[in-house]
DNA sequence: CTCTGAACTTGTCAATGCCTAGATTGCGGC
DNA sequence: GCCGCAATCTAGGCATTGACAAGTTCAGAG
C-alpha cells in the first residue's frame, strides 16, 4: 500500500500523503500558511487533484479536525481515571499539535460534516466518560468542564509557548500531573510529593 | 475626530479605521478569512494603503495582538485578588474575541516586534501579579500556571462553542467562579453556595 | 515660498482557490 | 477476453490576493 509515487498516472495514496503534507506545514507555519497546490506539488500530482478527495481548502482542514477527533478519542480510551486522562489529552496536543490547532478553529471546518460529528461525538463520549468516576466532588458536570478547561489551557499554552519559562526542562506531562493536584484537592498529587519545592 | 471620510486625499484615521475593520471580519470569520484589500475598500482608500501602515499582513495581525495585550493588561490592573483577575482574563476573551485570537496564535505574528513584546510584558507582569497573594499554597508558580490554564482554557473552549451545552442559559463568567472554587480548595465558591444542586 | 517626509494612489506580477472539460486507469460483469 | 464505467488525475482559465515599485498629494517647518 502507499505506493510511493510509481510513476503511474494514479498515485495510490493520495489522499493521505496529501493530509500528511498537510500537518507537517500546519505543524511548522500554521493553517494559514496552507497551499492546495503547494501539496498537490510535494505529493507529485496536477495542481487540482487534491481538490477531488477534499473538494475545497475547508475540506481539507475539516477531513484533518475528523482525524485528529478519532485519534483523541483513541488516545483517551482505556485510561484508568480522570488525572490520567488529562495526562493523554496534554499528551495528544503535543504529539499531534498540528490536528490540535485546526480542531479548535470552527471557521475552518465545515461544522456540518457528517465524518467529523461522528468522530468528535466519540471523543466528547470519551471526555466525559472521565467524570464519572469522581465521586468527592458536587457537581459532576461542573467538575468535568473545570478538568477539560485546565487541561486544554495547559496544552493550548505549551503550544503557544506561554509557558515554556516556566517549564524549564521538566517533562510538561509531568509538570501538569502536578497541576491536577491543584484541581479539587488543593494539593500535589501523592507521587509527586518528593518534588515540591 | 476620525473623520468619517470628507473625500480629502488623505484619511485621518486610516490606521485605527483599518484595525477596527479587521476585528470585525475576525471575530466573524476568523484571521484566514482577513484581506488587506478587502480592508482598504471598506476604508475607501485604495488597495496599498494599509501596507503604509502595517507593511504586510503580519504586520497588521501583530498591531492587533499589541493592542489586545494592552487592553488585557488594563483589564487585569486593580483586580483584588487572582479569582477576580480570572474572571477579567474571561471577561477579555468574550468582549474581544477577535483579539484573544490573534494573540494566541503566533505563526500570525512577528514575534520579535517592540510593541508587540513591550504589551506582552506588560500583560505578563499583572497575570504575575495576581499569584502574589496566595499564601495557602505550596509552589506559587505552579499554582500560577494553573490559575492561567483553567481560565485560558475556558476562555479558549467557550470561543470555540465547546461549553455551549453544559453552559445552558447561565453567564459565563458566573459559570467561571464556581470553576475557580474547584481549583485549590476542591469546595465551591462560598458566594456560589446557593446554586449548587 | 520651497523643501521634505508622511499618507495615499496606480500599476504590475506571481501565486492561489476554485471551476470546467477532458484524459487515463483499474475493476467488475458478461 | 473484452467492454463499459466510475474513480482518479490532468490541463486550462478566471477572479482575487499579497507584495512591490514608482508616482502624486498634502501639510508643516524653516
Amino acid at each position: 500500500m502507499t505506493r510511493t509515487s510509481r510513476s503511474s498516472y494514479h498515485h495510490g495514496g493520495l489522499r493521505q500523503a496529501v493530509l500528511d503534507a498537510a500537518l507537517d506545514v500546519i505543524a511548522a507555519e500554521g493553517p494559514g500558511a496552507l497551499s492546495l497546490r503547494d501539496l498537490a506539488r510535494r505529493a507529485g500530482v496536477s495542481h487540482a487533484a487534491p481538490a477531488h478527495h477534499f473538494k475545497d481548502r475547508t475540506g481539507l482542514l475539516t477531513a484533518l479536525a475528523a482525524e485528529g477527533y478519532a485519534l483523541l478519542a483513541e488516545a483517551l480510551a482505556s485510561a484508568p481515571e480522570l488525572r490520567e486522562r488529562g495526562v493523554r489529552y496534554v499528551r495528544f496536543a503535543v504529539e499531534h499539535p498540528a490536528h490540535f490547532q485546526v480542531m479548535f478553529q470552527p471557521e475552518l471546518l465545515r461544522a456540518d460534516d457528517p465524518d467529523l460529528l461522528a468522530a468528535r461525538e466519540r471523543a466528547s463520549v470519551e471526555l466525559r466518560a472521565g467524570v464519572a468516576g469522581l465521586a468527592d466532588v458536587p457537581d459532576a458536570r461542573t467538575a468535568g468542564i473545570a478538568a477539560w478547561s485546565l487541561a486544554h489551557g495547559f496544552a493550548t499554552l505549551l503550544l503557544t509557548h506561554n509557558v515554556t519559562g516556566a517549564l524549564g526542562d521538566r517533562d510538561p506531562e509531568e509538570y501538569f500531573r502536578s497541576l491536577t493536584g491543584l484541581l479539587f484537592t488543593g494539593q500535589l498529587p501523592p507521587d509527586q510529593e518528593g518534588k515540591r519545592e
